[in-house]
DNA sequence: CGCGTGTTTGATAGCAATCAAGTTCTGTGG
DNA sequence: CCACAGAACTTGATTGCTATCAAACACGCG
């Protein structure tokens, strides 16, 4: 698969950023999980003791309202750790946004293979990371206005990729459980960043930013 | 002070939520920081390696865009620990609620201290339950609805506390910044919580629950 | 007691949700 | 390779919630 050799460099890109002896540690512990679409990776109650990098595919965390509206508080993708979030109490998931691999560890065997400061270190990192990306998504739900949040995801979502045509691994209704929008109003907004000629879309899940002054300058 | 004396016995009530070693340590290598009614305890870039408690008062995490828009993160009030959010690169603040006594300490001498695996628990734990309560604000922030947003956020204040009478340390304008509301839907909501007796405010800064499990409906 | 800040209340406007069709994409089977 | 069915997405009309603008009120501090 051409596909998943692409992914791996693109891990090894990444990895760069992480302390090298960790990611390399969870390559070397980890076991390799396989994942179906919308398949879930943890839910309620579960040991919390693991730990999770994406190798190839896409995964997303939800949190549910009894009457069925959805909030998705984060995506994930190739090189991506995630997991810390699991405390004793956590009431929401994770599933595959598509066919999905997982690197899957425990922490307790990385902290013994590596020192516990070393972990201490990792896992203060992703931490850091994960919490200064949720206080960025606060603000989005809080403050921002529909075209600012569309404008912030396509920018998020392009940063994040390594082509210039950037494949969106997740449908609008995704997005606009991510975005706090209904799915016609993001559909609404991509229309008329399209139009400004600001972004192109070449296929539904794939877009080219063509003014990223202005999409930048939209995003707020 | 009669009210410094109470609130450390919060503190003590709170601290058997922790593993004792630590907060224990905290009060015996933290240094401890007074900090004025809107002062700034931290902001960008500043070192990373400080963990903080609070031992009176109250705190907020902000974050601002160019026009003064601002999302609150998160209040943080006696007994609570924050500070895991500091990465290389973050972009927002913590500041005084009001007239505010801090413990510091670097988490470094607390890990030579107390041994790096009790730390990593503690941080671990800490900041699972930090991205737990940050789920929640993304769900509120998300897909309540101005009722709802209010009735959680009298919810999770009463929960808090100790008093059957609630102290708000914040004003309307700090709780629409943490609700992603204006100052006036704020308002709005509560004289409306209150007109259906389901809370009552003897003062601006003060409320008791008169009908909890309305209140919860409410929340969703 | 009076001033200033903070809060409530009222009237109106506007953005995004909802309801309702259409249209395009995707994958499947002939 | 094309035709088709279902799903996903777009577009349109309308409603409704919350923001905005404006003014009155009340609380807290000197």
């Amino acid at each position: 698969m051409t596909n998943a050799e692409i992914r791996i460099s693109q891990d090894q890109v990444r990895a760069l950023r992480e302390p090298v002896e960790l990611t390399g540690l969870l390559s070397q512990f980890g076991v390799k999980m396989a994942f179906a679409r919308d398949e879930e990776i943890y839910a309620q109650e579960e040991e919390a003791d693991l730990i999770y990098q994406v190798v190839s595919g896409a995964v997303r965390t939800t949190r549910l309202m009894s009457d069925g509206r959805r909030q998705i508080g984060a995506f994930y993708r190739a090189g991506d750790v995630f997991g810390m979030e699991k405390g004793e109490e956590h009431r929401f998931s994770a599933e595959a946004l598509c066919d999905t691999v997982l690197l899957v560890a425990k922490k307790k065997a990385l902290g013994l293979a590596a020192g516990q400061d070393a972990l201490e270190r990792f896992m203060a990192q992703a931490t850091a990371r994960e919490l200064d990306r949720m206080q960025d998504h606060l603000l989005l739900l809080g403050r921002k206005t529909a075209c600012e949040k569309v404008a912030s995801f396509l920018l998020e979502m392009a940063d994040r990729a390594t082509k210039q045509k950037v494949d969106l691994p997740m449908g609008r209704q995704d997005m606009a459980d991510y975005l706090g929008l209904t799915i016609e109003t993001v559909s609404r907004m991509v229309t008329q960043l399209q139009t400004a000629s600001i972004v192109e879309f070449p296929a539904n899940r794939q877009f080219v930013v063509t003014n990223r002054a202005a999409l930048e300058r939209l995003s707020e």
